[in-house]
DNA sequence: GACATATGTCACCAGTCGGTAATATAACGC
DNA sequence: GCGTTATATTACCGACTGGTGACATATGTC
């Protein structure tokens, strides 16, 4: 990005360049993340991504090592994966001390709305399904460990003898799935995945099987 | 793609074209396939396409009109969304006097098997999760349908008061996921998806949720 | 045989991609 | 002022993309 050192006046063909690397820094990771959330991954590239921040593309190479280097950059300052506290409806206390039902309703409500506040994530999650490298590796071993971290303190010593981790794992697969259409379709098996209602009946499903599940106590 | 109108004793360096349309289309067509089983929708251009039939791709631009053309054909004469039939489990009237919770176990078995044996399906209903253009949405719209069609012959007139087809959607949407998923990970939030034990797992937790839900009568 | 058509190959185009070297300019120390 | 370093731009490279026109060869008809 350049700006001008005088005003219109005179007319100055000849702009001056910021020449302050990290404010050069945020808008090439900022752009990614802009770049990410119009069009996808697709066209994510270093031609893209330099002309989306007003920037020569050298400098990802200069100051990023590469666009592996800036995107992993751009992961790392992301709340691109909802914590370990967000799952847990924001109170980890409260949380702890709900029976096993209400925690299972609760995590998922706070998991479809984790999902549905992060267009970015959905485009990372699409992303991973197709285009395995070592940038969406991390990613991914990133949300398995958090995601297994979340699960191992809450359930992990159920005595209820039913496979507690695969219910929830498919109750994830599920709402992640359709969170992911919900960008591109407006309707899944009949299903209304573009407004409140829609996803309110797909939430009160999910309740209703995991109350069937697991009786309260 | 060339073939020698001669043996090998003259050294023949001319290779003689097949000029045979239908066979050049075939070729033209399969070569979609096993490019979208091989790579994914990724590098699916006509390039690649007519390298990997081994034919000129101005082919594809006068047999198909261009690779839209070409894809549609290819579409249509493949079996890329399992039939009704299928889902049931291969007998109609046998699945028909089912028990309601016996019919869903079966259904999910059967669509973990249908998805199982489809890598060009899981590879477009990846695609369809991020590029929507005319293509995918010719095929969204024939698995909606079929999906539909499925789900109102068998169950439409439950009266069990549960939303029925939220859970079927929902069972759908996980065992697409977590199918999709397998083509790039081994393990999903401790799932495995890698081994028929793993998904054996799977099917039984799926099985659990549906006996839960609706009590064999 | 001659000719027209169907089929296939080749060569090229402009555009984009990831990546790099050479250069210009600003900022800072002296 | 001078020189050095940090920052950014320009210009280019080879490879690939989708797409097209010119050409070559085979097939079928008369």
């Amino acid at each position: 990005m350049t700006q001008s050192t005088w005003g219109n006046d005179m007319a100055p063909k000849k702009t001056v360049p910021l020449r302050d690397k990290q404010i050069t820094r945020r808008r090439l990771i900022s752009a990614v993340g802009s770049l990410l959330a119009k069009k996808g991954f697709k066209g994510l590239g270093v031609n893209a991504v330099a002309r989306e921040a007003g920037v020569d593309k050298v400098l990802i190479y200069r100051y990023f090592d590469g666009l592996p280097g800036l995107i992993a950059a751009f992961a790392q300052q992301e709340d691109f994966w909802p914590s370990t506290l967000e799952m847990a409806g924001g109170d980890l206390a409260q949380f702890s001390e709900l029976p096993l039902d209400e925690k299972l309703a609760l995590f998922a409500a706070s998991f479809i709305q984790a999902l549905k506040k992060r267009p970015l994530t959905r485009a990372i999650m699409a992303w991973e399904m197709i285009e395995p490298n070592e940038l969406t590796e991390e990613l991914e071993r990133v949300r398995e460990e958090s995601i297994m971290a979340f699960f191992q303190m809450f359930f992990a010593k159920d005595r209820t003898g039913i496979d507690l981790q695969a219910l929830v794992m498919l109750v994830g697969a599920a709402l992640s799935y359709l969170a992911i259409r919900a960008d591109n379709i407006d309707v899944y098996g009949g299903l209304d995945l573009a407004t409140d209602q829609g996803w309110d009946r797909i939430a009160s499903a999910v309740n209703m099987v995991i109350h069937h599940v697991i009786p309260p106590a």
